[in-house]
Order: structure tokens, then C-alpha cells, then sequence
DNA sequence: CTGTTAGCGCATTCAG
DNA sequence: CTGAATGCGCTAACAG
């Protein structure tokens, strides 16, 4: 069933079926509702691919993200694929882990199914080996990154803004008596990076810093590195994470040494996912507002292709959340 | 740039240029050498638009569901995303909420989009009101359904055994001294109603039934709706929930009771979820097995697509997760 | 092995 | 206000 066979159904000719499609003011009522009748009863719905044929756009983005799992881009997917669809957009979802090659492959994809434009989430996109293919299909499409920055044109980039995250938290727990600040990370990225520098900024200025260490991510690993710390005796008063998850290991680690939280040694995690709210103490964390940040990255979408001009460069404030482990 | 412009370069006809695109066999070595190094000095990437219009398929599923952000739709949404890549296709997701209107919605869309498939994430989608679009559907392509049944030709099931995880954790806490049980869950869907039925089955059988209580989503919820039974006197000594989440809420609002689990009261959640092993004591959980219910449903797709014969229902077993709370 | 031709289903001129 | 004609970029016969 096709836009001639309603054509020849209601007795009108193809165009004036793809007008009333398409809501045209220039058809007479009456024509209108022939049409319209025929359509309805044969359920008729009209091809997008066809129409994205004619309009090259199939009202279709890209959100490449690392994996959506993770709680932190499992939010961000979601606000802009809700967004998205408000404005009359679908979202082809891609977990790409963070093999090279494969998010080389899906760009690769997403440039064959001609999506209008390309949402990366996650500052590990920002990545030299990406360098030529995200500005090769800059110059097709815009693409948004959210979490990091390139300086292509049309490319547009939304953060936010983690070094004073770090920063600040110290500065906070500095005022609360804390000394000796220990830093556990798991992700050697872009926004990894600033919060590594707002640490040791901070925690060099207002007190010692008293270990900074790469782990690969998750609970156990955190766990596993502070009684491992504990054992070898180095002293410190406050452990600041770039994930709620380490700073949740580093919580059992505690624990299991019989370490009170928050009296002898402040935790701080990184999110303020539903992880924070979910573990003993409650953990203090730092809000990085990705609802804002997907929403932002759809307002600035939304502008590019409405032909509007947008800020290339986005970045909004974090927001500390205080709670029992601080 | 399109299959002409590689045509007139090479010096060779479209079908060839068309014919090297698709790896087809026969064109000379000497011909495809000569079309590929064109094809690589524009970089030339195909309009999977075009292609779709002629083979009728974008190589695009449709997988719809509740909500991401939720771990456990995340874990299938990401599953099946991550096996349809091998297969050769790519996801369009589609995050619904509980609103009807959206879900018929989406659906809709899906079929303007010509997806070679739906795929259904959770028992919701086992609604009246979805019985007609479903139907409809169903006549063009397959749907898949995870976690419910719908019994129309051309539709397929994926199932974990909800019920029979209930059945056994009562058997298991009963085993093990419990006698008064509480169940609270927070959805009334297909998978709920089996859930519940497991609980009362097993609950009355092997000791009392203290309470079965629906209440909304969410850690604050259940630890109130547990202070509030703990005011009221009701006995109980073992809680089982439909989800995790709700399980920490139980855990916060006994904590704060100073009700020490599982010494006094033994709490059960449901998924197995990260969150089951942020919170203390550590908590059992079933794990109902999301990433083998999403490989399964790739695998009747693909099967399906390929023409060959396909289970129209399959129920796999949920495993018992055991850990402190018990 | 290669080229010609004919659509796929729609949007979009351009006439009338 | 409506219709005829054209083409979007590709695949798939069908000839040769």
C-alpha cells in the first residue's frame, strides 16, 4: 500500500495525497476528506524512507556513548532521547565500549543511515584517533559532544565544569578540619583529567595530598586499593573518587578495617547517582547535572538545525551534594 | 557524491560500482580494483537510505521500552543492542514512560520507519489498550516480547520464571526459620502478578502471609511504607520485594528501627542489579537474568529473519542470589 | 563479467 | 486548488 493506491482510491492524483500527508494548506476541504477517509481506512502509514529519500533526513541522531549501564549515560541517553522526540527526532542508540574501532564503526554506520546529526556522551570520545573521522562528518552533520571538547567547526560542546567540582569539595573539607586527601580515579579521559587537576590544585593548597591512584573501575577494585592503602599505612583524613561506585568500594574498604565515616576519614563520590542513596552512610557526591547537560545538548541541536546560531561551547556549574559522608 | 558520480570516474556502470559495494563475485579483479581506489579517494560512503528503499529494510530494530534509566531495562536495552550489532543491525530506542498515548506513539513511528522488528523490554507492554497495535504489527513484522506473552501469530516471548523465584526464596527463608512473610512490590504488570502469585502461593503454604503492600517506586517509599508496618505492630520476619530498589528502602527503614537484618528480619530484592551490592548488609537478590533474556531475544529474531523455525515462548530460570540479607 | 533499464515511495517543481 | 512529470540513490533483473 503505497501513496497511488490511496491516490487512485480516492480519485486524486499522488501529489495531492502527499499534500494532505503532509498537512498542506493548498487543498479543498472537500478533496481533504476523501483522501483523508481512504487513509484511515486502510490505516495508511507513509514511508519515511521514501520521504527520507526526497529530504535526506530521516529525523534520526546518533547517541554514541560508551555503554549505557553505566548510570551516568543511562541518564544522559534518556534525556536526549526524550528531548529529541519532543522535537520530532528518533535516537539510534550505540554502545560503543571503548574499543577504537568500533566507535570508528559506528560513525561509520551512522553516516550510511544519513542521521542529521551525531550526539556524543562521554569525554572519552575526545580521543586523537577520532580526530579525523568526528571532522570528516562534522563537515556533513553537526555533532555534539557532551562531556568534552573539539574545536572543529560545527561541532558543539557541552561540560561540565569538573575541575571546580574537585575544587571545591576540598576546599570544603579543608574548612572541616580534613589534611591528608587521597584521590582514586578510573578513567584517564578528558574530564578525568580536570578533576584530577582540581584535586591536586586544591588539595596541595589546603592541606597534603596523600595519594592518587588509577584503578580500573569498580566496586571490588576500589575496595580492594584502600585496604591495600590501609595495610601499607599511609594516613589520610578524606578520599575523593570520580565515581560514586569507587568512592562505594572505598566505603566497604573502610568498613571492613572498622574505619568510622565520617569521623575519621570523609568519602566523596562523583554523580550523585542513585548508587549515593543506596549505600551506609549516605554519600556525599557531586551533582554533574547530565539531566541539563542532554537537555542543553538538544537545545543547541535543535538551533544548528533550525539554521539558528549556537554557542559552540557550553559549560555549567557542578553542584556539591552534602550528605552523610562528608 | 553518489553511485553515478563513482560510476563516471572509474570509467565502469553503476551496477558495477553497485556490485563492488555489496562484495558481490562477479566483477574482475582488475574492474573492483579500479571502482575501490575511486571508492577510497572520496571516501564514499553509501546512502543506506536509497538501499532501503529498495530492499524495503533499513537493517534497524525497534527496541521500546519504560525507561533506561532503570538498571534493569538498561541491562536488556544494552544486551540487545550490543547482539543486533553482530547481526547487522542497529537500534532505535525508544524510551515510552507508562503513558499509553506514547507507547502507541512510538509505535507508530517505528512502522513509518520501516524497523525490521520490534523488540518489547517488559511486561507492561502486555497491555489491552497495546492488544490492536500489537496485533497490527505483528502482521508486518515480529515482534519480540521480553518479559510477558502475547499469544498473537508472528509474535514471540522471552521469559524468566518470576513466579517460580518467588516460590523458592519463600521455600528458602522457610527453611531457615522465617515464618511471617511481607511482600511489597511496586508494579501491577503480567511479571508482577507473577511474582505476586509465587509469594502467596508459597508464603501461605510454608508459613503466614504478615502483609503484601503495592507502593510506589523508589528507596524513600519502601523505607516508609516499612517504618509505617513497623509502627503498626505487624510481625514479620522476612521481606520480599519486587525489585532491589525497593529492597535498600526495606534495609534503610529496619536500620533506623534498629531491627538488625538478618539476624531479626530477613530481606530479599529482586534483579540483581549493582545497587544489591552498594548497599549493607550486602543483599540477596534473584537474578532474573536480563543479558540471557536479551541474547535469546536477538537470537529468535534472528532466526525469524532468517526464515527458519522459532520458539514462540521461552521461559529460562531465575537464579537465587544469596549474600547477607538472609 | 558488465551495462541498461526499471522501479522502490515519496516530495516537489511547474503548469493549468 | 490540483495534476503530470521528475528525480532522490540505490538494487535487481535482464541482456549481452
Amino acid at each position: 500500500m503505497n501513496i497511488y493506491d490511496i491516490a487512485k482510491e480516492a480519485g486524486v492524483s499522488i501529489a495531492t495525497v502527499s499534500r494532505v500527508l503532509n498537512g498542506s494548506e493548498n487543498v479543498r476541504d472537500l478533496t481533504r476528506q476523501k483522501v483523508e477517509k481512504v487513509l484511515k481506512k486502510y490505516n495508511y502509514v507513509p514511508s519515511a524512507i521514501a520521504r527520507g529519500l526526497m529530504t535526506n533526513s530521516m529525523k534520526t541522531i546518533g547517541i554514541v556513548t560508551i555503554d549505557i549501564r553505566n548510570l551516568y549515560y543511562a541518564n544522559v541517553a534518556h534525556t536526549i532521547e526524550q528531548a529529541l522526540r519532543i522535537i520530532g527526532f528518533n535516537s539510534i542508540l550505540c554502545n560503543t565500549g571503548y574499543d577504537i574501532e568500533q566507535k570508528i564503526g559506528y560513525l561509520r554506520m551512522l553516516t550510511e543511515k544519513k542521521v542529521d546529526s551525531v550526539i556524543l556522551v562521554g569525554s572519552t570520545f575526545r580521543d586523537p584517533l577520532l580526530d579525523k573521522p568526528v571532522l570528516e562528518i562534522s563537515k556533513q552533520i553537526p555533532v555534539i559532544i557532551v562531556n568534552a571538547y573539539y574545536g572543529y567547526p560545527n561541532t558543539y560542546s557541552i561540560q561540565c565544569d569538573d575541575r571546580k567540582a574537585l575544587e571545591k569539595f576540598v576546599e570544603y573539607l579543608a574548612h572541616r578540619g580534613r589534611r591528608n586527601f587521597l584521590y582514586l580515579y578510573d578513567a584517564d579521559t578528558f574530564s578525568g583529567n580536570l578533576k584530577l587537576e582540581g584535586f591536586q590544585k586544591a588539595a596541595s593548597k589546603h592541606g597534603n595530598i596523600a595519594g592518587i591512584h588509577l584503578i580500573r573501575s569498580g566496586i571490588d577494585e576500589a575496595a580492594n586499593k584502600t585496604k591495600e592503602l590501609l595495610r601499607s599505612g599511609i594516613l589520610f583524613d578524606a578520599v575523593l573518587t570520580s565515581e560514586d561506585l569507587t568512592a562505594i568500594g572505598v566505603l566497604q574498604g573502610l568498613r571492613e578495617n572498622g574505619i568510622a565515616v565520617p569521623e575519621q576519614v570523609s568519602v566523596v563520590g562523583y554523580n550523585n547517582s542513585i548508587l549515593s542513596l543506596c549505600c551506609h552512610p549516605l554519600l556525599s557526591t557531586v551533582d554533574s547535572r547530565m539531566e541539563d547537560m542532554g537537555k542543553l545538548a538538544v537545545k543547541v541541536l535543535h538551533q544548528v538545525l533550525s539554521g539558528e546560531r549556537a554557542e559552540n561551547s557550553i559549560k555549567i556549574a557542578p553542584q556539591l551534594i552534602f550528605r552523610q559522608t562528608t
